[in-house]
DNA sequence: ATCTAAATAAGAATAATTACCATCTAATAA
DNA sequence: TTATTAGATGGTAATTATTCTTATTTAGAT
């Protein structure tokens, strides 16, 4: 067995074990997603998953993979990326990192950055509070596009 | 008179000269959308925009909001803000600064960030090129929603 | 004042997302 | 194992944001 599948089983066993400690029911469909999302590990929209998860589950509906999404979302299983197009994009990712958007084409890469994830906020920003998210995005010209 | 006057009429006389110096014609429609992106510096949605000019312009149409934003924001007038919720959002506001994101209301709030700005990517994008947004998105709760 | 290309209004079309509701099924307990 | 039931799903309609189309209007040049 190569790693890969390794990994997916390992992944797939932690999947199930967020589902039932939140009390959430291990269905077809939310298996069939969560694989679908490991497997489009490029910043996947909606119907992306969609189309993937068909191949497997011809009755699947787009709005159970809307609603399956946002649940996930809900329980930290994957982060919705800020809108960059007209579409919605998620990622497994849940680590912090950060993204960079292909001005040309669109596509997000993740990269990480520990100096910057070790600065304190501006005091100009203390009047907030509970600051849980401190997301870079930089954009430019993907190494493919440039060619 | 007062400043805000003194302000509107320097900003729409800037407004005027970079719409001639790109060719583009002075309308009463484009007057009127600038004007009101002036007076929203809360990071209007184009519905938002298009409602405040309807208050001067009943005849305005929302396509016509939605193209005249368009065409400023290609000319630099305006920036886009990266989709918060479903709507886009835009700022006057196109100094380099960063965004503050209520997680409860959804409030955008700028700030600056000299120490950030002044940093360098880390290497690991260096296979990006053309870097010309460097853009920091730091979500909490907004003094209002604290109270 | 006239001309013409650019800009606009109105409404249709498209795309993304959400709502609704009848049906189905995973998990629990008998 | 089967019955029960609250939670989940499928299909479709509705909603929301945005873009397109086309006939008409108008800013700015002549």
């Amino acid at each position: 067995m190569d790693n890969s599948k390794i990994n997916m089983t390992q992944m797939m066993e932690a999947f199930e074990k967020t589902l039932k400690s939140k009390g959430l029911r291990i269905t077809h469909q939310r298996t069939e997603i969560f694989k679908a999302l490991i497997k489009h590990t490029d910043h996947p929209t909606t119907e992306n998953v969609f189309n993937q998860v068909r191949k497997h589950l011809k009755s699947i509906s787009l709005d159970t993979v809307y609603r399956t999404i946002a649940t996930f979302e809900e329980y930290g299983l994957i982060k919705r990326v800020h809108h960059i197009d007209n579409a919605t994009r998620f990622d497994m990712n849940v680590s912090n990192h950060h993204h960079l958007v292909c001005s040309n084409c669109n596509k997000i890469e993740d990269f990480y950055w520990p100096d910057f994830d070790r600065m304190k906020p501006p005091s100009s920003i203390d009047h907030w509070s509970d600051v849980e998210v401190k997301h870079v995005v930089i954009k430019g010209i993907c190494s493919n596009c440039r060619k």
